[in-house]
DNA sequence: CTGTTAGCGCGTTCAT
DNA sequence: ATGAACGCGCTAACAG
């Protein structure tokens, strides 16, 4: 028989303890007749094997029911097939549907997506930063483009390729997929004013999206030569109840809108309410503009207006760039603006 | 000076390639001037190190920006601080809430989570739980009780903590926080056969828990004397759309109810569109009962009956369950049952 | 196409 | 209270 060194051999070093599941590389390449690195190699990269060590192998991981640690691949790779997803809240659809498309996109390609949740605040995020980079995520994505001064520097430094989204902004970390709040709120104040609407004003939330469409907004107005904006601003999150409070706001204070422009749909919703308790006729009454999440109340409320943004589409896009930046690790700043990203949906006219 | 060996001195093996941020222990121990493992003590186990070194360490890891790896530290620790949670959607806000509450527990207790949205489906369940468990989740938590085959052989032979949720059964695979769907059903029933209500019928997604609730439903009914409950059973996602649909076709079907049971709010919404489009008063022409994501529905429609069900509640408890499971790993099988998860919010009565 | 060697970065023994 | 050795499970190189 050829040369087997039996340096370490008696002390038969397996099975030492076993509680549950243990099973590694080795327990299959035994099983298979073949060396550790073969298994690692049918399960990674098939194509560097031959079709009959590679029908050995599945059947030895079949049998046994062998799961790779992919904590042990990480840390010997260095990829850890993981991609940190950063949004401000999943109880928005619109939220809700772009972190769906994109985990699917990237589940399709061996990715897998950790959450975080950041509440709308900057805070928030970079301690759910900290806590993830020790995963050493193979790519970031997040909502906006305004981060405390740490969170932009251990973004920077990790040196881990970063999508910035949902906004617009010159300088970006890395990528960036996203359009302008302020090009929305001058569009949708050019549009509604086309339309022949004068007496605007505005029940929004004060993260930093909403005030740039809102600034956005006004400023196209004064443009246009309406100075006189009322507006409401809350904190969010936003729920029907700031809708709802928002209209009453507006009208204590003594003003008289022709239309409502909110910051989502969901205040939207709360002002269509309140409107409704008044015996107001949306839009016959009063006008109301959503943004965002339409999934329930386009169909259920056919007098509202919003501005559309399609979730699926920007997760979807996201995805496509983060993979493909994955590949050619090589060129920088890809940077990508869809300003066609929302459609202004018009259900103001009477 | 103290004596400080140089053995491995002269070829500095530092800084071989450092393309972005590959800090180790090392570097923040040499920094320190302690060895790595004293770092790795400060940081894991403080209260076994001194004040003055702890300081020490403390302040080279903010020198440096040194962010542990998880990886090597899962791998040789054996806990990666990851708990998997698979819901069927996050587009409900019912998952939503208590996948956030859940997530944000497990988080203060220094747990991440990552989520697998299964869109209802075991298939899916079964592939994501593959993927999954490579990275050695400390913990699962599952929606529901029935899972494939192989999902269950794989999910006991883990040995990992299970907890499914969201519903009840007799044979948990671990740990179970749940409720009888049924139960609800009959509880719904009653109510409303209490109220003086008679002609009932069912439009439902066809996924096993709405099922469930509907033949609670159908059986308190029958005891009661009622048989014949007209239903539309509709395949998921809930939509408002499936909502209007299936009142129509309950009434093109030449039904005549009184009150319309739905299995979520989404599509008690879209029964509500219906009626409202087809001019029947709610509830005084039909009643409408709704389940689950009250969030919105309810300020919006005070017509609108509902069983409401508190997923910061359940997401909280789950935690707390799971995190339990975590210091004393020695009991097992513990089974907690909610069945005061649920509450009934009446609207019906006129 | 396959095996050998040598770590990835850290925590768990044991020592001191 | 601190350190030295060893190994977690896997993959990158290089061999053959």
């Amino acid at each position: 028989m050829p040369r087997r060194s039996i340096e370490k051999a008696p002390e038969a070093p397996l099975d030492k303890t076993r509680p549950t599941s243990g099973l590694t590389l080795i327990d299959v390449a035994k099983v298979a007749g073949v060396s550790p690195i073969t298994v690692s190699r049918a399960l990674n990269r098939p194509e560097l094997v031959s079709d009959l060590t590679l029908e050995k192998v599945r059947r030895a991981v079949a049998l046994v029911g062998y799961i790779p640690n992919m904590q042990a691949g990480g840390l010997a790779s260095k990829q850890s097939k993981l991609v940190a997803v950063f949004v401000p809240t999943i109880a928005h659809s619109i939220f809700s549907d772009m972190v769906q498309a994109l985990m699917d996109q990237l589940g399709e390609a061996g990715y897998q997506s950790i959450l975080g949740v950041t509440g709308y605040s900057l805070e928030k995020e970079e301690s759910l930063l900290g806590a993830i980079l020790g995963r050493r995520p193979d790519g970031i994505v997040l909502m906006g483009t305004e981060h405390s001064a740490l969170t932009r520097q251990r973004l920077v430094s990790s040196g881990i390729p970063v999508v910035e989204t949902w906004d617009f902004c010159e300088d970006p970390i890395d990528i960036l997929v996203g359009f302008s709040h302020e090009a929305v709120g001058k569009a949708v104040a050019g549009h509604l004013h086309d339309k022949g609407y004068r007496r605007f004003s505005v029940v929004s939330a004060s993260d930093a999206r909403g005030i740039k469409r809102c600034k956005g907004l006004v400023s196209e107005l004064s443009e246009r030569g309406i100075t006189e904006v009322p507006q409401v601003i809350f904190t969010p999150p936003a729920t029907l109840k700031e809708g709802r409070a928002g209209l009453s706001q507006l009208f204590s204070a003594g003003s008289n809108p022709e239309v409502v422009v909110c910051s989502s749909d969901t205040v939207a919703q709360g002002v269509l309410a309140e409107a409704a308790s008044r015996g107001l006729r949306v839009p016959e009454d009063l006008a109301v503009m959503g943004f965002g999440d339409m999934g329930s109340a386009a169909q259920l409320y056919p007098a509202l207006s919003s501005v559309r943004l399609d979730g699926e589409r920007v997760g979807g896009l996201i995805a496509k760039v983060l993979l493909e930046r994955f590949r050619n690790q090589g060129d920088q700043q890809t940077q990508v603006r869809i300003d066609t990203g929302f459609t202004l949906i018009d259900r103001v006219s009477a």
